[in-house]
DNA sequence: AATGATACTGCAAACGGTTGAGGTCAACCG
DNA sequence: CGGTTGACCTCAACCGTTTGCAGTATCATT
């Protein structure tokens, strides 16, 4: 079987291959093609089912049609949508893509971008931040005069980047038990470098202050981002503080394990202890009680990661280095409830509306 | 900056440009060279860091160099280990992979299919089974004498597969809870069609059969694989069999889903009652209590789909169509504990050690 | 010494597109 | 009517490899 190639369509037409290329391409370099030719060319080439080889056509323009993805670990389910949406907007567009691994290892993330450049993608997506990263392959890629968007990808550099409001976020979290009635609010923190973590306990203070409840460094424990740092950070949490009766969780997982380490100490969920997560990925709705938490928008990121690289790319990568910041949404499930008052004075002894001011209550 | 290429490595070493093609390739064609000559153009090769265009070496020799996946769906956890997979085994005998997504649409497969052939890859692994599968995409590919091999991917077509095998993980799974005393064990059932859940189901029989225990149909529930159809089996099951102790779940989702019931309706878990899932997917190592489950060796999978499909490419297709079955292995968490002994007689009235043949506890 | 085989190496034609530099023709301008 | 313009199209070079074919040098064989 011969292999279909603009040749053929060409003298179908009656045409030379220049000109059925230029039908394809959409005239490029202003030089214009009758609409009958035009359409004539079309119509064989829907028939015949005639698709340009992708090589020929990429050796010749040096361009590829493609953008690349580096991936901070595939193996994290949070990545599952970001995937999805950067495909389902990819395509629409006439692009395509290749994911990479960097295995939550920062210096794999030069081993994937050689890969991509090899392959001439004309922009390259980093999601997510591994592991004992740097910047030296986004760097890399900059310095060859692609564009980059970062996606959740901490960096020294000013790109484009696509991030959340990690304060908002734990603002909402936390307001949202404070308006519970809840007084005794722990954070169990993620990696204390991390600015996610950083960002996340600002907001808590930022809500306990509004409320006119200080933060208190005792009700903060610090940990990373698994299911067993949570546990453990409970754990240590309810031997020192036992009269907390809430909990701001760094992320879902940390909430999963801090959720074992409350019932394991007899409490029950909600009626005893309420708790809100971080992130909403799909797995942890339905542990049980299902997750109060905070939903970051993934698919949107996604999408938004794209039309943004996209833009940069068509553009001629003049477009400024604009950082967008998703919105954060509470999303109220089962593991959060009103506070029953117990004979447990409330902190500071008077009410929110006599406060003005944030009172620090290691301070009473 | 000029692009490196063959010509100035040939220049550089005063070669011919096919010359140092032949030793880059391993000279085909039975073609020699001297050991001189390709010293030369290896030490040349690394000092510049060469590489060849990819666009120019497949175009010319028609071949890609790459295999493509159709995933089933990439937004299923179940997935990212197997993606890792593929790509740890791939890349270290120099092959490159393009994912596709299905997008859990059978019909979409198709359209993944199509892509990848455009981009001339050598061979294809389709993993997962999308609903409303059909044979089509795998006709398509097979059809054009390229190979294919499916994981965990349902068919009518006799190809190379990796799949695991169902009835002993029902079985091993049952006989857990057999063996710490259990006497009634119900099964929530995955969608009733998939060969999956028929097979599990085959070795929960089995296993209570060699148990002197018939299985009981009103134990038995059917749903489909998600936590919810899990929540809804568990409270009917409750409702209508109050005296169950155990179950053993379809899958991990189901289990989760089921436990929520199962604690709803005030039983402790594993006190009052065990529970047993399927997969064990990286998320639900962390509910409170840990799912005891049937681990799929998924990483070994991967793998060996891709040295099956290597295999087959480097040998002509020319390999008959193997089926690997994997070994699953039961992974004991906290959800499972010895039945504590309560006034309720045991099935049938006599005890275990007495029995020989099985008995259907239906007709007792 | 002529012949043949063997070990290398180079030439040049592909592979299937893209694209800059003309070429033709009709319409339009002064 | 000569010259300019714009629309439309073709020529042919080129992108960076691979590879069939042919060529040369070396060496053993008869």
């Amino acid at each position: 079987m011969k292999t279909l190639t603009l040749k053929n369509i060409a003298k179908k037409v009656g045409v030379s291959t220049s000109t059925v290329s230029r039908v394809l391409n959409g005239t490029p370099s202003r030089i214009p093609v009758s609409e009958k030719t035009k359409r004539k060319v079309h119509k064989l080439v829907k028939e015949l089912d005639y698709h340009p080889d992708v090589y020929a056509r990429s050796l010749r323009s040096r361009k590829s049609y493609t953008v690349g993805v580096v991936i901070e670990d595939v193996e994290d389910p949070y990545f599952g949508p970001v995937i999805r949406a950067i495909e389902e907007t990819l395509i629409p567009r006439d692009y395509h893509f290749l994911v990479t691994n960097a295995r939550n290892e920062g210096k794999r993330e030069l081993v994937c971008v050689d890969y991509l450049l090899s392959r001439l993608v004309e922009g390259i997506i980093f999601a997510g931040t591994p592991e004992g990263y740097n910047d030296e392959a986004i760097k890399k890629v900059t310095k060859k005069g692609i564009p980059c968007v970062l996606l959740k990808r901490k960096s020294g550099m000013r790109l484009p980047s696509i991030t959340i409001n990690n304060e908002n976020g734990g603002y909402i979290a936390t307001q949202h038990l404070l308006k519970l009635g809840h007084q005794r609010i722990a954070f169990l923190s993620g990696p204390a470098h991390k600015s996610d973590s950083q960002n996340r306990l600002k907001g808590y203070k930022k809500a306990l202050r509004e409320f006119g409840i200080g933060s208190q460094e005792k009700l903060i424990e610090k940990g990373n981002h698994t299911p067993e740092s949570g546990y453990k950070m409970m754990k240590r949490l309810l031997k020192k503080c036992p009269e907390t009766t809430a909990c701001f969780a760094y992320d879902d997982l940390v909430a999963l394990g801090a959720m074992k380490a409350i019932q394991e100490e007899g409490k029950r969920i909600p009626e005893d202890f309420s708790i809100v997560g971080f992130d909403d990925n799909l797995p942890v709705q339905y542990p049980y009680p299902p997750l109060t938490t905070v939903r970051q928008p993934v698919r949107e990121m996604g999408g938004r990661a794209v039309n943004l690289l996209l833009d940069s790319i068509l553009s001629g990568g003049k477009k400024p280095a604009e950082t967008v910041v998703f919105p954060l949404k509470l999303i109220i499930r089962q593991t959060t409830k009103k506070r029953i008052k117990t004979n447990c004075p409330p902190i500071g002894g008077f009410s929110r509306d006599v406060l003005k001011h944030p009172v620090n209550i290691d301070k009473l």
